[in-house]
DNA sequence: CACTCCCGCCAATTA
DNA sequence: TAATTGGCGGGAGTG
């Protein structure tokens, strides 16, 4: 009866202005039924029809004895706390008024105000979220729950989740010790690191997928706990740990909540679907993935996101994907703070709220092949272990050991990809290739703009997978291996240019790159796929760079890394490798090494590099590598002016803008390219927009030529050459020297000649070209009109664009497609990049050697028939 | 009908 | 052995 009258009264009285709450609670806590007040919003209403509030009330009843003893003792003290220190969250506060609210409005007990959300938040309510570091709060299960009103079950759903972000601890058997937030950012960052690498990792690994598969399904859990899991979990607090916790097993509601909260910081977008994180938290997984199994694991995610809306960290959205809208989940709260691994910001989740951090965040690529493919791995760490600014808490080991770990990610990461595929295959299939792009177009809001798949989840995959359906469309021819090309691409593994940042990739039907790629992996990777002999040194320079971006961004940006990128340099990309297979080559993110010094080949080439590197993440980088590859020439001369400048500026500029790594990693570019099943035969090159590190200082300087991003597909059947560009350039931007693409920039590119034949997509929103036609008609040849000349802003530009909009959005699209003659993609592989200039050239154009050669002149581009080189630079050619 | 997700059985762990 | 934890999935509420 009490708890009836309170809970009008005290609804009501905690008003949520004021600090109420806090008062209310203690108020009444104090006396008598301290717990009341927060049942009461539940009991009134149920009380009487349902079965279950008899029960309720009695529990109720019964609970007073328990609660007493226990609120006096502890209650008190939380809710003191709370009110002095924090500045609670009004919202708990907030929300519980309205619960009362609404009891009164509706008297049913409605689902709704059991939800585990509710309970979370009235859970919550209870405690301060920055209590004082003196005083720790214990927390009973039992008393709460009899407070709460609920069973213990429902508890156990909340502090799981509490716990595996360490809001709170396991102190003993019953006790859970209350940390509130202040830990909490710290906590997300190690999350957020320990995401990067194990997706970035699996990205850089790759295995037999098959493999791989079979032992992950077993593993399952485990595996994640090792690297992050323990980590996570155990560090420990100051206050409160206790041993206990360690003891336990995994516990899957953690490791899940864990992971999940992993991929929104590891999503460019921020952005993640149930589904899509069910899959990927699946170990098992890729298609065959049990339906129960993924019901199951759905419930659980909607479990942990009940319990994290409660704490405002994400919020629920919808993703529209093709098909229809999905459930999905937006990350709100801080994002980022990962840059500085040693800082910690204490308590003030928004440490960084700027894009910035999300640009680290974003800053690998992530590549992730699907589909029976594998991916192609990389190595990642290895180059760029130096780096390592945030891995280390990770990794203890140096890189071999952790195989497994690797395995399991790659597995993952495998999963993941394949899911992507999947969705993106589907998507394309029944759309159709054009469609990819119609899809993109989102209005606004960024939340749904992003596109089904990829989006929650990685970024990657997300946004560009619209895209890159369309070169799908153009598929239609049969892939053919074309190229022999120079290319050594071994097997399926990834090459490397070695100017540009490429990655070849063998086969794939899809292809996933997210920004984040670190060069490091890559190259290392790549010289294994088969560097061949690619590498010019010079280009090799160039890629460096990337690696170090790669992991920790922040230290990397600088130079040293440079070094090691060489080898990966030489990779190239030759894609053909394979058969068809796509290759994609993604252009490293040449962050700016210092080191890019000068490098042979012309000076141009090295300023380029460096360039890049500023970008590094971005994609630009990568553009501009092809850029340069194919137009160098052109480009070369007026950006030589850059690269001299940058040369010696770069360093420095970089610092500026950039506090490097930061700079770097936010952006990642990403790219997604997915190979129609033809596809093969078309090149498509596949711009992203985030890819730019706008961050990055590119100066404009810097730019070189063109810093773009790019993925390059060649395909060999078909003839055309499809570009891609990301939205990101598309973005407005004006050229914002800093690195923001520019419209400008893309404007640079000189479709002009292009234009009639050749398909060329410009647009901000995505543009679908479905058709794209694939032969087209354009001849190669022709002029080369095509060359895309990307100014240096662009490249800048690109950096910059990254920020908000993960790709997916609005970003614009190029698409350039070019005949190649020969299916021959093209392997830059000497590609130096050095030019100035950028130069794009399709394999067939690569005919020019100017460009190409530029470099080196051997390059061997025999093969392909680029037909048209782009030049990307501001004006120049044409 | 699809999406959510509550509820509580029951197994695994602990005490 | 009893209690605590927590995996799991049926199936109900909601829109």
């Amino acid at each position: 009866e009490n708890i009836f009258d309170r809970s009008r009264v005290a609804p009501k009285t905690p008003i949520k202005n004021e600090p109420i709450d806090l008062s209310k609670q203690k108020v009444c806590t104090p006396e008598r039924n301290p717990i009341t007040p927060v049942k009461i919003i539940d009991k009134p209403q149920p009380d009487p029809w349902t079965p279950t509030a008899n029960l309720k009330m009695l529990v109720s009843a019964a609970s007073p004895d328990m609660r007493d003893r226990e609120k006096k003792k502890e209650l008190f003290r939380p809710i003191e706390n709370s009110e002095q220190s924090d500045t609670p969250d009004s919202l708990q506060y907030d929300i519980v008024d309205d619960s009362t609210v609404e009891e009164f409005e509706k008297q049913r007990p409605s689902r709704k105000q059991k939800s585990l959300g509710l309970l979370c938040q009235k859970f919550l309510a209870r405690y301060p979220n920055y209590p004082l570091s003196t005083e720790k709060t214990t927390i009973s299960l039992d008393e709460v729950a009899s407070i709460l009103g609920v069973e213990r079950r429902r508890i156990y759903d909340i502090v799981n989740v509490l716990e595996s972000l360490h809001l709170v601890s396991r102190v003993a058997k019953n006790q859970y010790c209350w940390h509130g937030r202040h830990n909490l950012s710290q906590t997300l960052k190690k999350l957020q690191e320990a995401g990067e690498l194990q997706y970035g990792e699996l990205m850089t690994f790759q295995h037999k997928e098959q493999e791989l598969d079979y032992k992950f399904g077993e593993r399952k859990k485990e595996t994640l706990p090792d690297s992050r899991d323990s980590p996570l979990l155990d560090f420990s607090e100051p206050d409160c740990t206790s041993a206990s916790a360690n003891s336990r097993k995994d516990k899957s509601l953690r490791i899940m909540s864990q992971k999940f909260v992993m991929l929104f910081l590891v999503s460019k977008t921020k952005i993640v679907t149930l589904d899509i994180a069910a899959k990927i938290l699946i170990e098992e997984t890729q298609d065959t993935v049990d339906h129960s199994k993924f019901k199951t694991k759905v419930r659980r995610l909607y479990d942990i996101a009940n319990v994290l809306t409660s704490l405002d960290l994400i919020k629920k959205v919808h993703v529209t994907e093709e098909r229809g809208r999905k459930p999905a989940f937006k990350w709100i709260g801080p994002v980022e703070f990962s840059g500085k691994t040693g800082e910690l910001r204490g308590h003030s989740p928004t440490s960084d709220p700027l894009p910035e951090t999300q640009r680290e965040a974003c800053a690998r690529y992530q590549i992730c092949a699907t589909g029976k493919q594998r991916l192609t791995r990389h190595a990642s760490f290895n180059g760029a272990q130096p780096c390592e600014g945030t891995r280390r808490k990770v990794n203890s080991e140096p890189n071999s050991p952790r195989r497994e770990r690797q395995d399991e990610y790659c597995s993952k990461m495998i999963n993941l990809a394949a899911v992507c595929r999947q969705k993106i295959e589907e998507d394309t299939r029944n759309s159709n290739i054009t469609s990819p792009f119609s899809l993109l177009p989102v209005p606004g809001d960024s939340d749904f703009c992003v596109n089904p798949l990829p989006q929650a989840v990685f970024p990657v995959v997300q946004a560009e997978v619209p895209s890159l359906s369309l070169p799908i469309g153009i598929s239609s021819q049969a892939p053919h291996p074309s190229t022999p090309a120079a290319s050594k691409t071994e097997d399926g593994k990834p090459a490397l240019v070695p100017n540009q940042p490429f990655l070849c990739f063998p086969s794939s039907s899809l292809f996933m790159l997210c920004g984040g790629l670190q060069e490091n992996n890559l190259s290392e990777a790549l010289p294994t796929a088969g560097d061949g002999g690619n590498r010019s040194a010079e280009a090799q320079a160039a890629v460096p760079p990337a690696v170090c971006q790669k992991r920790s961004s922040h230290k990397c940006t600088l130079p040293s890394s440079p070094v090691n990128d060489e080898e990966p340099a030489a990779k190239k990309l030759n894609m053909e490798q394979s058969d068809l297979p796509l290759s994609l080559v993604v252009p490293k993110k040449p962050f700016e090494s210092p080191k890019a010094e000068s490098t042979p080949g012309s000076g141009c080439p090295s300023a380029v590099h460096l360039e890049t590197y500023h970008l590094d993440l971005a994609s630009p980088a990568a553009l501009e590598a092809e850029s340069k590859e194919s137009t160098k020439t052109l480009d070369c001369q007026e950006q030589e002016k850059r690269p001299q400048n940058k040369d010696p500026d770069e360093p420095l500029p970089r610092n500026e803008h950039m506090p490097k790594e930061n700079a770097n990693q936010p952006f990642q570019p990403q790219y997604l390219y997915v190979q129609p099943t033809a596809g093969l035969s078309s090149f498509n090159f596949l711009f992203s927009a985030n890819q730019a590190p706008s961050a990055i200082s590119l100066a404009s300087n810097q730019l070189p030529s063109l810093s773009v991003p790019c993925v390059m597909v060649p395909s060999a059947a078909l003839a055309s050459f499809p570009l891609v560009c990301s939205p990101s350039f598309t973005s407005p931007l004006s050229p914002v020297p800093d690195g923001s693409f520019s419209a400008s920039a893309s404007m640079n590119f000189s479709m002009s000649s292009l234009a009639s034949t050749t398909p060329v997509f410009i647009s901000t929103t995505a543009v679908v070209t479905p058709k794209v036609s694939p032969a087209p008609s354009v001849d190669p040849q022709q002029p080369a009109h095509p060359a895309l000349h990307l100014s240096p802003v662009l490249t800048r530009s690109c950096s910059a664009v990254k920020l908000d909009s993960p790709v997916c959005v609005g970003h614009p699209v190029t698409l350039l497609k070019l005949q190649q003659p020969s299916s021959a993609p093209l392997t830059p592989k000497s590609i130096r990049p050095a030019h100035h200039e950028a130069f794009f050239k399709t394999p067939g154009s690569l005919g020019d050697p100017v460009a190409w050669k530029k470099n080196e002149g051997n390059q061997t581009r025999n093969a392909s028939s680029v037909q048209r080189r782009l030049e990307i630079s501001g004006t120049s050619s044409d």
